[in-house]
DNA sequence: TTAAACTGCAA
DNA sequence: TATTGCAGTTTAA
């Protein structure tokens, strides 16, 4: 897949079967020839737009049913008397209000979903009805509406990116809005479908009062200057009447961290208008006048009485720091990082979405976007080659839709404090995130080249000795094709047809297709099997960690992941290009080669450094602790010579506890008793811990055989350890009731609400299942109070005067470059944030925090750190399992 | 060409 | 009937 190397944009230009396109974007009859389906068995083809359509309202559903096509008439059946059902009490009639129309106008037979082709052969006949209809809204139900409606308009047509959001149509004046499709809310009995549903319609009842949306000539306020005089006055205007601005860059790429990136021109908006000019486009301004623009520009940036805006704050912070140099005061607002705040559903945040949603623009990318998009393994974009004055106008109106997407939003969140509040610790946490991707981690560019030469070798080899395999000529001669072990179909045929194995396992989303996982392949006894596995492996680390190393090392030697906090739907980080959070650690073999190259100095560093990670231990069993005051929990978190987890190992294998080995322990807690508290259930824990406890026949801490105990026990086969794990459930749930109280209130709040809230404010909208509403607050509330530390600890470094920086966060870890000599007074800095002055702060942290060090040795890499612990020498030591010292991170090691 | 499915890595 | 991410490859449309 080619990645966009810049930011997404959805095409609105139809890309194929454009003749079709013109033809059903034009109003008329539906082309019924070319169609078919009123030949297919319908009684009563081309059913008529259906409804009184009193208050101006357009329904737009999917397709006749059954008794739709008996009576002639759209929405009568069962899922249409639903909806009128669901409307009536809301002060709605169904068939007065409304005039209703089906995507396709002739019944599919058994009720199929309409095709594509089918919708699209009726769509004329759509255009006409609101052409001559006039609707001033249109509700559009289910995702075959969604679909043909917006036609061309937009990639990503799922009913759950539109539903609940109202977008004033340019094309035609209405007001539009996506709602669930009657008959699908009807059919599941899903308490949380039908009161979001419920609470949706509620909502668009209400907006059906709305007069029509005024659209706004936003290009119109874009004024592009190319004299250095007019730049120069209006830079000095802006530093000396210090409006309120927002600002905007068009780039070479992505990142700028590596030698030849340019900010090819900026747009400032002052709240009246956007003025754009051109800054490093090569040849344009005399040096001196450059000089001179930058020395103004810098000026207003770091000027903290001029506020600011940006979508995506950390985007035009990173340039200008980079860049020019500057150290941007006065951030003021993200609209980007705001609107995930406001709905966290995805692909929700950026600005040509935004831009369509609330203002109507459309389009004006089109010309300018190839120029700014570039291949995954191309650094630099063509931004060279794009016509200055489209890309100034470009830059301009995104600056002017970034201007008035902030009033919508400072007004939606003058209505929620909540919401507020979380905005202005979003902000906090963009800047400090902002360092840390500044400071990137350090990278040993040559190491990795020679784990990329020998892994090569390693995978030639294991290629070889595949494709020379009896198997695979078996594969030749059964397929008539050459075996791909990197194809999963070719897996399938291999395990399935050519070898004859029994599937054992079937993947997700498609109905019996057998699963060729690790999991798979690895049960699989033979020598072809472990071939296959390791050379995945291999080609794991080498396309995987070190292609994206390469390609993203700076010259420098750096590695700057990109952080983001406008992503996880439950207000998590995340990282890209690349991601710095999935960097092998299980695997022994996969840690040693991709992390002994992520390291503490890089050759030539005189100073003493090393890497030190800072991780919250247990954090989300502590958070949702604070969450459900469950007193059983507490108490287990507050007395640390208890252990839950040993304690439930131990009825879940009716062992004493001091009988419970570390791995039993280990996979009662991964296997039991996380999966449990997010909502999985006895069969799958049984069936995981099968494979991973009593197959391979684990020991318990005094040398028995797993399977052996629970034979003396009366559990022999994996029926009757499924029928023990349901009874253990049973006393899992009434032991940990608080937990239980807990997920049930906090469904029955979403169900009113119509989204989950955390204690910082943020909230998961958009229709959830009742897993992802216990987990969403957990996992977001682990990790903000992971950033709160961050930003403070990031505001105390320069305070204390230390030397060592914070280069990256992984969910609930730190990690830092830490000079020797300042160590100590470092991480107890940090400790005493983590752990008491984030109490002292949050009145709902019921719970102790603790804070876990870990160390490499000086000038040392990731994978060799070691937990330590500060000793009443004031020395920090590793131990060995028999708990003598292993080693002592002083100055000399 | 492009999107979806599958896989595999982390928390 | 555990959740959240990013990224690579194949395959179907």
């Amino acid at each position: 897949m080619a990645l966009k190397g810049f930011f997404t944009i959805e095409s609105t230009k139809p890309k194929r079967n454009n003749l079709e396109n013109l033809r059903y974007n034009q109003p008329g009859e539906p082309d019924c020839a070319n169609c078919g389906l009123n030949k297919q068995g319908c009684k009563r083809p081309f059913i008529q737009p259906t409804g009184k359509g009193r208050r101006g309202i357009l329904g737009i559903a999917e397709a006749p049913g059954a008794t739709e096509d008996t009576m002639g008439q759209n929405l009568v059946g069962d899922a249409g008397t639903f909806l009128y059902n669901t409307l009536k009490p809301l002060g709605i009639d169904l068939y007065e209000d409304l005039l209703t129309i089906n995507s396709v106008n002739c019944r599919p037979p058994g009720n199929r979903k309409p095709t594509d082709h089918e919708m699209m052969c009726c769509r004329p006949f759509l255009l006409k009805t609101i052409e001559e209809f006039k609707p001033k809204h249109i509700w559009l139900f289910g995702g075959s509406a969604v679909s043909t409606y917006l036609r061309d308009r937009f990639k990503n047509k799922s009913i759950g990116r539109w539903v609940d959001i109202p977008f004033p149509d340019p094309e035609n004046g209405a007001w539009v809005t996506a709602q669930y499709h009657p008959s699908f809310v009807m059919r599941g009995k899903n308490d949380n479908l039908r009161a979001v549903n419920q609470k949706y319609l509620r909502k668009a009842v209400n907006r059906s009062l709305w007069a029509p949306y005024d659209f706004p000539d936003l290009q119109s306020q874009v004024t592009i200057l190319s004299e250095y005089k007019r730049v120069v006055f209006h830079l000095n205007r802006i530093l000396r009447t210090k409006p309120e601005i927002t600002i905007d860059y068009e780039t070479t790429g992505r990142k700028p961290y590596k030698i030849g990136h340019k900010i090819y021109c900026v747009s400032i908006d002052d709240g009246e208008r956007s003025y754009v000019f051109p800054l490093q486009r090569p040849g344009y301004w005399k040096e001196e006048e450059l000089r001179e623009i930058l020395r103004l520009y810098t000026a207003i940036l770091e000027d903290p009485e001029i506020l600011k805006t940006a979508q995506g704050r950390n985007y035009e912070d990173t340039w200008s720091t980079t860049i020019i140099g500057a150290k941007v005061k006065g951030w003021d607002w993200c609209t980007m990082g705001t609107a995930h705040l406001i709905d966290s559903r995805p692909k929700y945040s950026g600005l040509k979405f935004q831009g369509f949603i609330h203002f109507g623009i459309k389009g004006y990318e089109d010309e300018i976007k190839p120029f700014l998009e570039s291949d995954k393994n191309e650094e630099f974009n063509s931004i060279q080659n794009a016509p200055a004055e489209k890309l100034h106008l470009y830059c301009g109106t995104d600056t002017v839709i970034t201007r008035e997407l902030k009033k919508v939003q400072k007004k939606y969140l003058a209505d929620n404090p909540d919401l507020e509040r979380a905005r202005k610790f979003l902000m906090e946490g963009l800047w400090a995130l902002s360092k840390v991707q500044n400071e990137g981690i350090l990278a040993d560019k040559s190491y990795f080249e020679d784990q990329n030469l020998r892994l090569t070798k390693r995978i030639d080899r294991l290629e070889l000795k595949i494709y020379q395999s009896d198997e695979a000529e078996r594969f030749r001669r059964f397929t008539g094709k050459n075996f791909n072990y990197k194809s999963n179909k070719d897996l399938q045929i291999l395990f399935f047809k050519v070898l004859g194995l029994t599937p054992v396992k079937f993947t997700n989303e498609e109905e019996n297709n057998e699963s060729v996982d690790a999991e798979v392949i690895n049960g699989i006894d033979s020598p072809i099997a472990r071939d296959i596995l390791q050379c995945k492996k291999f080609i794991k680390i080498r396309d995987t960690y070190l292609a994206q190393f390469f390609r993203e090392i700076t010259e420098e030697g750096r590695i700057h992941p990109i952080q983001n906090l406008h992503i996880a739907t439950t207000h998590r980080s995340s990282q890209d290009h690349p991601n710095g959070q999935n960097i092998p650690v299980r695997d022994e073999e996969s840690k040693r080669i991709c992390r002994s190259g992520i390291v503490a100095s890089l050759k030539g560093e005189t100073e003493k450094i090393r890497i030190v990670e800072k991780d919250y231990g247990s954090q989300e069993v502590r958070i949702i602790a604070c969450y459900s005051e469950d007193p059983v929990l507490i108490s287990y978190i507050n007395d640390p010579t208890t252990d839950m987890h040993r304690d439930e190992a131990s009825g879940l294998f009716i062992l004493p506890k001091d009988r419970v080995s570390k791995m039993i322990r280990f996979y009662s807690k991964n296997c039991w008793v996380f999966p449990e508290f997010y909502k999985s259930y006895y069969v799958n824990c049984a069936k995981d811990l099968w494979k991973n406890v009593i197959e391979p026949n684990l020991k318990t801490s005094d040398g028995e055989p797993i399977q052996e105990h629970l034979k003396s026990k009366g559990i022999y086969t994996k029926g009757s350890f499924e029928e023990h794990c349901k009874k253990v459930e049973g006393y899992f749930w009434d032991k940990y009731k608080g937990v239980k109280k807990w997920q049930d209130q906090v469904i029955k709040k979403y169900q009113t609400l119509g989204y989950v809230e955390s204690f910082f404010g943020h909230r998961r909208t958009g229709y959830l299942s009742p897993n992802d509403i216990v987990n969403s607050p957990i996992q977001g509330t682990a990790f903000h109070c992971l950033l709160w530390t961050l930003k403070e600890a990031m505001k105390r470094i320069p305070e204390h005067g230390f030397k060592s920086r914070i280069n990256n966060q992984i969910h609930d870890s730190l990690n830092s470059r830490v000079y020797v000599e300042e160590q100590t007074p470092y991480i107890q800095m940090i400790q005493q944030i983590a752990e008491v002055e984030i109490r002292k702060e949050f009145s709902w942290l019921i719970v102790p925090l603790i804070l876990e060090i870990e160390m490499t040795p000086i000038g040392g890499s990731w994978y060799q750190k070691e937990e330590v612990t500060l000793n009443d020498k004031g020395q920090w030591c590793s131990y060995n399992k028999d708990k003598t010292v292993k080693h002592v991170y002083d100055e000399n090691y």
